[in-house]
DNA sequence: TCTGGGGTCCTAGGACCC
DNA sequence: TCTGGGGTCCTAGGACCC
C-alpha cells in the first residue's frame, strides 16, 4: 500500500506568532533575534524578500541603509511554545496518526485517508488559521523526505496545500529541488554531492544504493530510498525520553570573575534540574563547559569541559549544583574573558526506570522538598524560591531590546481589546 | 561593543579482552 | 624467532536538524 505523509509546517512562525498580536507589523519586514539579541533567527516574507539571511548578526544587520524600516522582536520563546501547543493540538484532536517534529512541525499519517488525504489537509489548515491566526502550509508524500520536499512547493500553491504523489510529478519537482535543500543533506554533503555531478534531488534519488551505502553510509541511503517513494523513516508517535538536557548561554558581555561564573552555572544547573523534573527525568552524570569568545582571537582563549559523576541518577537541584560548581573549579582560569558557558546533563533516565544504588539513596523528603519549591515556583513565577543562594534579579541574564509581551501566559500582559 | 540554543545519530579509533 | 584477529565498549568528533 502506497503511505501518505503529511509535513504540516507554520510559515515564518516566530514572526507569524509576532503578528497574531500585533497586526501593526503585518506588511512590514519583521525579523525575529536570537537570544541576547545576537543574530536573527526569524524573518517575515518581506524581510526575506530584503534580503535579510537568517543568522545574520544583528549588529551587522543595523549597519544597513534601509534598516529602518524593519521591525525587529527579541525571542519570545513563552509565547511561541504556547502558540505551538495550540496548533499542535488542533491537529492532534482531528488525527491520531502524529508526530510533533519541532516548535513549528509535525508529521502526519495520512495513509488511511488515501486519495481524500489533500482535502482533509485544506480542512486542517483552515480551521489552525481562523482559530489560532497561523498560517501553516501542508506537503504530502510518500515518505516523509518528500513530504519535506512538497511543503517547499505548498508554501508558493496559493492554497498553502501541496501533494507530491504522483511519479510525474515527483520527477518534475526532485528535478527542480537542489540538493542542499533535502532533508538530512546539508552544506558538507551537498557540496561532496556537486563534486559527483549530482546537483538535484532527481540527481541523488537516481544513484546506485550500494554507492549510497558506501559513500554516503546508512543515513545516506536512508535519504535515497526516501526520494524513490521507499519510506524509511517512520512517524514516531511516542516521544522518546531524551538522552541528555543542556542549559547554555552566550553572556552579552565577557565574564572574568569566578564568583560571577559560579553564579551563572549554578542558575544553569537549577534550570537543568527543573528541566528534568519536569520531564520525570533523572541524570546520573553532569558535564559543565566554559569557552571564550571565539569570535576574537585577539583575545584570550581558554574552553574547556568536565563531566561530574553524580552519587546516584538525581534530578535533586542540591546534587547537580553541587557537581557544577566543584565542575566549574577544575575548569575555571583568571584572566580568561569567558563569553559562554553551560551544563550538560547526562545519562538520563526515566525516574522510574533508574537504576538504583547500593551504597547511595535518594532521601525522600528531598524529592518533597523539590516538589514544593517547583509548586512555589510555577504558582508564584520562576526564581521566586531560589536553591542556597538569595533570589535576585539577573541583570545579567539576556540582553532582550524588544521583547514583545507574553500575550497568552501572563496576566498582566493580556492583549487588550477595544470597542 | 555586538555572531543562539538545544537536540539526534553515526562513525572512527583506542582500549581491552580472549 | 614470532607481532593474529575478532569482538565489545567507550569516547570524541562530525554532520545534521530546527
Amino acid at each position: 500500500m502506497t503511505r501518505v505523509f503529511a509535513l504540516a509546517d507554520a510559515n515564518n512562525f516566530y514572526a507569524s506568532c509576532e503578528r497574531v498580536f500585533q497586526p501593526e507589523l503585518r506588511g512590514k519586514p519583521t525579523v525575529v533575534l536570537s537570544n541576547n539579541d545576537g543574530c536573527v533567527i526569524a524573518r517575515s516574507p518581506e524581510a526575506k524578500a530584503m534580503g535579510i539571511a537568517m543568522g545574520a548578526p544583528f549588529f551587522k544587520l543595523k549597519e544597513r541603509a534601509d534598516f529602518r524600516c524593519v521591525q525587529v522582536r527579541s525571542a519570545n520563546f513563552t509565547l511561541y511554545g504556547d502558540m505551538s501547543r495550540r496548533f499542535m493540538d488542533i491537529i492532534a484532536a482531528n488525527t491520531p496518526d502524529m508526530e510533533i517534529y519541532s516548535i513549528d512541525e509535525c508529521f502526519i499519517d495520512y495513509t488511511r485517508a488515501g486519495a481524500a488525504a489533500a482535502d482533509r489537509a485544506r480542512d486542517l489548515r483552515a480551521m489552525i488559521l481562523q482559530w489560532t491566526g497561523l498560517s501553516v502550509s501542508f506537503g504530502l508524500g510518500a515518505t516523509k523526505t518528500l513530504a519535506k520536499i512538497a511543503n517547499r512547493q505548498a508554501k508558493a500553491s496559493p492554497d498553502g496545500v501541496f501533494a507530491l504523489l504522483d511519479a510525474d510529478t515527483r520527477a518534475d519537482v526532485l528535478r527542480e529541488t537542489d540538493v542542499r535543500d533535502v532533508w538530512g543533506i546539508g552544506k558538507k554533503w551537498a557540496n561532496r554531492l556537486q563534486c559527483h555531478d549530482i546537483h538535484n534531488a532527481h540527481d541523488l534519488a537516481r544513484v546506485d544504493r550500494q554507492w549510497a551505502r558506501n559513500v554516503m553510509g546508512v543515513v545516506g541511503l536512508r535519504t535515497v530510498d526516501e526520494l524513490n517513494g521507499l519510506s524509511a523513516v517512520s512517524l514516531e508517535q511516542v516521544t522518546p525520553d531524551k538522552q541528555t538536557l543542556c542549559v547554555s548561554r552566550s553572556f552579552g558581555t565577557t565574564v572574568r570573575d569566578r564568583a560571577e561564573l559560579a553564579s551563572r552555572l549554578h542558575h544553569f544547573a537549577s534550570r537543568a534540574a527543573e528541566k528534568l523534573r519536569q520531564g520525570g527525568l533523572v541524570a546520573s552524570a553532569v558535564n559543565v563547559f566554559i569557552k571564550g569568545n571565539t569570535f576574537r582571537p585577539d583575545l584570550p582563549q581558554h574552553a574547556n569541559n568536565v563531566t561530574m559523576e553524580l552519587s546516584f541518577p538525581t534530578s535533586d537541584t542540591g546534587d547537580i549544583v553541587r557537581a557544577t560548581l566543584q565542575g566549574l573549579g577544575r575548569l575555571y582560569r583568571p584572566g580568561i574573558p569567558y563569553k559562554k558557558a553551560g551544563v550538560l546533563m547526562l545519562e538520563v533516565c526515566n525516574a522510574k526506570l533508574a537504576p538504583r544504588s547500593l551504597f547511595a539513596a535518594p532521601d525522600p523528603r528531598r524529592d518533597r522538598l523539590m516538589q514544593t519549591m517547583d509548586s512555589l515556583n510555577a504558582k508564584h513565577g520562576p526564581g521566586t524560591l531560589c536553591y542556597g543562594k538569595i533570589p535576585q534579579p539577573r541583570t545579567w541574564y539576556m540582553t532582550q531590546r524588544h521583547r514583545s509581551p507574553r500575550f497568552t501566559t501572563h496576566w498582566r500582559e493580556l492583549p487588550v481589546a477595544r470597542t
